[in-house]
DNA sequence: ACCCACATGTAATGGGTTACATGATTTA
DNA sequence: TAAATCATGTAACCCATTACATGTGGGT
């Protein structure tokens, strides 16, 4: 029998930390911190108050096992992913129905709401919001394999969608 | 001299119901919550335990305003943006900087870890995606102005995003 | 020695989700 | 009139954010 708690799909965050150790090897919690804190999203803050806790939760649920502490002063647990993190992670990973979903984005929220300016202020918002779109990425701090094609190509396409729309609305 | 609660900028959901309520004209709180869960994205849940505070959060802020009840049996208030509430709402809309966020998209997240998994798998999970993101978009149940013609773009979009990068992985 | 970045947490708070409760209105 | 849906809420729970506390290690 799985206890309630396994059963239970992986949220984003999870699956994501999930993810990162394994892709990692051997992480400290405040490595899987950072790699939060630097991800090109602002979705993932990589908080201390989040990740400390989601990281005992990942455990508890043996998702992840740490290394016996090498002992020398400080408490540094390394983390690895378990066999059945692997499996709970690719389970997350493969989700195509999740992964089909709109997700948000605060520019496409507030474009739905686009009449309820004047066409000259949504001229100005459309032309503040492309500049700080299109001028150079904040380069992505971590180093991972696809973590910046991603992130341009993403980028690209959401400019291309700003001026698309503001196109129509000439 | 202005109170800390006013000074707080909107969140993405307070932003969103109050650019609603001043477009649909007076609402109750339930009409609110169902514009929330009609939206084409499930990041908008519109469940009760959510909308019904954050109403009256927003009534406590006075952004918003009931009219009298009518007093026709059962207790329904309609509620209208104030003119504070329209400057607050004015100013979430066209905050560029937040709108340029990336936001959060649960397909990109799974495509910087798509190395995690073999390439069969990466094909199937493509295809399943395609398949979920393609065929029919489940027609957004409000037919507000921008949200149809909003939704398909972005739709569209993702999908060329999608085939993109598989065809970059080939 | 001192400062700053590294590293690991916790407490208070805020707010969203799920599930439940309750009554009114409509429809079969 | 019984069932379904409309409509409004509330309570328990979960979890992320902010802010704080604490200690280590390396550089100057």
């Amino acid at each position: 029998m799985t206890k309630a708690a396994d059963r239970k799909s992986l949220t984003e965050l999870e699956g994501a930390a999930l993810a990162i150790i394994a892709r990692e090897g051997p992480l400290t919690p405040y490595a899987v911190k950072e790699a939060f804190r630097n991800s090109p999203s602002e979705f993932w803050s990589g908080s201390a108050g989040a990740v400390y806790p989601l990281i005992n939760r990942l455990e508890k649920r043996k998702l992840i096992s740490a290394k016996a502490d090498k002992g020398d002063g400080r408490a540094r647990r390394e983390f690895s992913i378990t066999a059945a993190g692997r499996t709970a992670m690719k389970e997350w990973l493969v989700d195509a129905e999740r992964a089909a979903g709109m997700g948000f984005d605060p520019l496409r929220t507030r474009l739905f709401f686009s009449e309820l300016i004047t066409p000259a202020e949504r001229k100005a918002f459309i032309a503040a919001a492309l500049a700080r779109m299109e001028d150079g990425a904040p380069a992505p701090a971590v180093d991972l394999p696809h973590v910046k094609p991603l992130h341009d190509l993403w980028s690209r396409l959401r400019v291309k969608a700003l001026k698309a729309f503001a196109e129509k609305m000439k």
